[in-house]
RNA sequence: GCGCCCGUAGCUCAGCGGAUAGAGCAGGGGACUUCUAAUCCCAAGGCCGCAGGUUCGAAUCCUGCCGGGCGCACCA
């Protein structure tokens, strides 16, 4: 078993000893409560009881699933919770423990124990966050912008999705190959190149520009490839052309995927994107082993031919005429589709490039298709039970409208024209808050501000159900939005700043406001977030813990003077400062959102 | 017809077996000689689409409806 597929069993209490240079998960609260009730369930005999600990708005934390034992024991429920209460392991740990409503156990810790996890959060590297994911290698399918046309604000949850999920496991640990699956192979590269032949242009130099171009060029040709049986039949022979791998032919298609890709490589540096060209794997790379995947599929009986086209078949995948639609691995014509190349590039993902855990970060429309795909990978023996193959699927982008966005030439947003918006506005408002900072600085903050707003509003939103494209809320830059995040860690960076040396130091001993035991407990959580958004690749749970956060701190900064605070109150609330800075930062970080020491 | 996703405050969305369902935005009222007011506080706003079922307990799990989006043979 892999891994990642298992679940931390915290039936043990492992007492935590930090080795240096190896990365440990450091227990949460949580989890040394936890074991703490089962040590006591244990005592008395009961293992019925399967504690569940959780925050809760009565205590500091509640255990449930008393409830539940005490049904099995057929016993009160209240008793069995009483006698759990009594038995509870005094270890420090636990302040109050008392039986509330019809069963639940209410728990709060003592100030010493939440100080004590404060250090240690602070003194273990990494925020106390281990590396689960080390020796998982994951391959990431994201962005998958196509050739000669631009990206518009559909292409941007891939992008992001993908990047956040990379960010993440790369900082559990784990090894990430990211594979940006381009569309650069097909029949409208034939009216293309053929446009470009009879009516060559000189190429321009700035590759925004030149990508505008070109996408205009698609549109004519494609116009033109409509209007004109000449041009059309022309455009079908360049196709062959290109296929049969005429010199000249393959050249201009060359010249045109590279002006693409430079185009791509800019927005992806403007959004702070990990994509580079060595990422960037066109389905034009599989070309060459595409009939030996089909030669496979039909030698091993998976694939069958139908009406002349080489296909694999599904008991309940059935058209709305009742006939089985299947994967069509090659057409009657003898040409591939994308489902034969989406099949190599698995095949290699696993074969090659060893990887233990495949990922689609692909709009929700794609469903079926992945699910015939890995089906057909899973029967032909390439995607071995122990590699799990995920469609990380998404909602689709509705327009102002309601109605799902069209791509309609014309009907587009470019993705390019909303980031452009978002940093002019952040920059407004940079300046207007910040009037000290101009030229370049300023640039940069407001790149910084804006980005961050785009992206962090993209992420925010769990990615399963459609969201409506609406640039007010993408932009804005109050309440739950990027810059408060940003905000929160800037106004943290100068109380330490302000503050000099490192006084961050703990002291155990003193006493905690109710702002400061709220922020402890929720800075103890940062570790356990990131597992839960692994496991269900969710990276909006982080933003949602960060927003959180974010606000408990503010809550904190407006009860909690720190720089006018005595020791050793001060040096506590330093302390508090200084993680929950590293924390917002971190967490930003693994978003792609920067975070910088002042707006 | 079958399948997938989604129905939670006026709007955009969290919450996905635990106690009285939470944010943000919009609208109403208030707070800047203070560590950054891009902030905070207060009030107001809800048959969690409907109906059954499972459970000590359901917005959360199951079934069936209703409503919306998407997909279902040679485009990707």
């Amino acid at each position: 078993m892999p891994a990642f597929l298992v679940r931390p069993a915290s039936l043990v209490t492992i007492p935590f000893i930090p080795l240096p240079g190896v990365p440990v998960t450091l227990p949460s609260l949580a989890s040394s409560l936890s074991d703490s009730v089962t040590a006591a369930a244990a005592r008395l005999g009961l293992s019925e009881l399967a504690p569940q600990v959780r925050r809760s708005e009565h205590a500091d934390f509640q255990a449930d699933g008393v409830l539940a034992a005490a049904r099995i024991l057929r016993r009160r429920p209240r008793d069995v919770a009483a006698e759990v209460v009594a038995a509870l392991p005094a270890d420090g740990l636990v302040a109050a423990a008392e039986v509330a409503g019809p069963g639940f156990v209410n728990l709060d810790l003592t100030d010493r124990a939440l100080l004590a996890q404060l250090a240690d959060r602070l003194a273990a590297p990494r925020l106390g966050v281990g590396t689960p994911e080390t020796g998982v290698t994951t391959v990431i399918d994201y962005s998958q912008p196509n050739i000669a046309k631009e990206m518009h604000v559909g292409h941007l949850r891939s992008t992001i999705v993908g990047d956040a999920l990379v960010r993440i496991l790369e900082h559990l640990g784990g090894a990430v190959v990211r594979r940006n699956h381009i569309g650069d192979w097909g029949t409208q590269f034939g009216m293309l190149i053929q446009h470009r032949v009879e009516h060559p242009e000189p190429v321009d130099t700035t590759d925004v520009t030149t990508m505008r171009r070109l996408a205009a060029l698609y549109r004519r040709a494609r116009a033109k490839f409509d209007a004109d049986p000449g041009f059309a039949d022309r455009a079908r022979q360049r196709v062959v052309a290109l296929q049969a791998g005429d010199p000249q032919t393959v050249a201009a298609w060359r010249d045109i995927v590279a002006e693409s890709t430079r185009y791509f490589t800019d927005v992806y540096d403007r959004l702070g994107v990990r994509l580079t060209d060595a990422d960037a794997v066109g389905e034009s790379a599989y070309n060459a082993v595409l009939p030996d995947v089909a030669a496979d599929l039909e030698r091993q009986g998976v694939a069958v031919t139908s009406d002349g086209a080489l296909c694999v078949f599904f008991d309940d995948v059935r058209g709305p005429d009742g006939e089985p639609t299947p994967l069509i691995v090659r057409k009657r014509d003898g040409g591939f589709g994308y489902a034969a190349t989406d099949l190599a590039a698995l095949r290699q993902r696993v074969t090659e490039l060893r990887a233990d855990r495949l990922l689609y970060v692909v709009d929700a429309r794609q469903a079926l298709h992945f699910r015939m795909v890995f089906d057909t990978a899973r029967r032909s023996g390439w995607l071995p039970p122990t590699v799990p193959a995920v469609h990380v699927a998404f909602g689709t982008v509705l327009g102002p409208d309601g109605r799902p966005f069209k791509t309609r030439a014309g009907d587009t947003v470019r993705l390019v024209d909303l980031l452009t918006e978002a940093v002019d506005r952040a920059r407004d408002v940079v300046a207007a808050k910040n009037p000290g900072l101009t030229g370049a600085a300023l640039d940069e903050r407001a790149r910084q501000v804006g980005v961050g707003a785009v992206k962090y509003a993209d992420l925010a939103t769990s990615r399963t159900r459609d969201y409506t494209y609406d640039p007010q809320r993408m932009l804005a830059l109050a309440g739950n939005t990027g810059v408060y995040l940003q905000y929160a860690h800037a106004r943290i960076r100068s109380i330490l700043g302000r503050a000099g040396g490192a006084e961050a130091a703990v002291d155990p001993t003193a006493a905690l406001d109710p702002a400061e035991r709220a922020l402890i407990l929720d800075l103890d959580t940062f570790a356990d977030t990131l597992t839960e958004v692994v496991a269900g690749y969710e990276p909006h749970r982080l933003c949602g813990y960060l927003y959180r956060l974010a606000q408990t701190f503010t809550t904190f900064y407006e009860h909690c003077p720190v720089l006018r605070a005595e020791a050793p109150t001060r040096g506590n609330r330093l302390a508090l400062c200084r993680l929950t800075g590293d924390t917002l930062r971190t967490g930003l970080e693994l978003l792609g959102i920067d975070a910088p020491d002042q707006l």
